[in-house]
DNA sequence: TAAATAGGGTTGCATAACGAAACCAAATTC
DNA sequence: GAATTTGGTTTCGTTATGCAACCCTATTTA
């Protein structure tokens, strides 16, 4: 049967991982964000199939993750672009990256860390934050509505 | 055909999404941290079907986001805890649940925010940090080895 | 002591999603 | 005007998902 979807669920987490939750969305915002743009390129550099690309770049065009660019030059019609809601997944993704390179790391190579472009340093790893900036753990938030624990699906 | 698998990608967020990148493991993972432990509360709160968490349990103990702890009171037999790795993913559900309620907010209910359980304010929205605790965008970071961007599975 | 209930699964079946390769059509280059 | 490039769609076989039913053990309840 058809997989379950969370389009109206009351829990933010499943909302958003009904959008981008599934192989290979993710995947595609962050080849965009490398600077990806065109259909044969995200196709070449995932190694997907293209009737999955093509459902999925459909996909996150509809949710605005991207937009889809006309654009005339020589035989492209169109790129698809981030949007500013895609470039927010920014975190997301970045937090995936570090969680993978600290649990997986790669077999050859070794984390590829990404760089402030201004002074050449790494780059923080993701925390939670309280309001004065201090790195909190699961245990130290709360949620004000309890019932929201409840049912997400 | 089978899904794609990304195991051995040199790309650290493709590997991560190999763990956790479908439709429930990062929301069992949620509810575990919310406290869930017990198989029954799981399948309940979460509506999932029980081959699907069977399957998805038995996987994140195998890659050791999550344990089986044997309990022996009435009835229950075992539970399974977040272990470090898995409590190690709360950036990256904090990421997806602020991008949710971003641009996805819940038709009835407003975005629950969390909480710092030490001064009850909310917590900071997730960002990309430089060195000195700087936001960054993604235009403001680069990745030193290029190879990196290609192919990813 | 028999019966009901709870916990933790497994099995069967129908349907939906996925992947590979082939096919297509418009625009462009040779 | 033939071959290429780009951006898809179609076909078909395999896999994943969801529902419901069943199973086994341990504990309550009658």
């Amino acid at each position: 049967m058809a997989r379950k979807r969370f389009d109206d669920s009351n829990c933010s987490v499943a909302r958003a991982l009904n959008e981008v939750g599934d192989w290979w969305s993710l995947l595609i915002v962050l080849q965009a964000m490398y600077g990806t743009r065109r259909f044969v390129d995200f196709q070449q550099e995932l190694g997907i199939a293209r009737n999955i690309l093509c459902d999925r770049l459909a996909r996150l065009v509809d949710n605005e993750v991207l937009r889809k660019v006309e654009v005339g030059e020589h035989g492209s019609r169109h790129e698809y672009r981030l949007t500013e809601k895609g470039r927010d997944l920014f975190p997301v993704v970045v937090a995936l990256r570090q969680w993978g390179d600290k649990w997986n790391p790669a077999p050859h190579c070794g984390a590829l860390d990404l760089r402030d472009r201004a002074t050449g340093q790494s780059i923080r790893p993701m925390t939670v934050q309280s309001a004065d900036g201090e790195p909190l753990s699961v245990r130290d938030v709360f949620m004000p509505d309890a019932e929201s624990t409840s049912k997400t699906g």
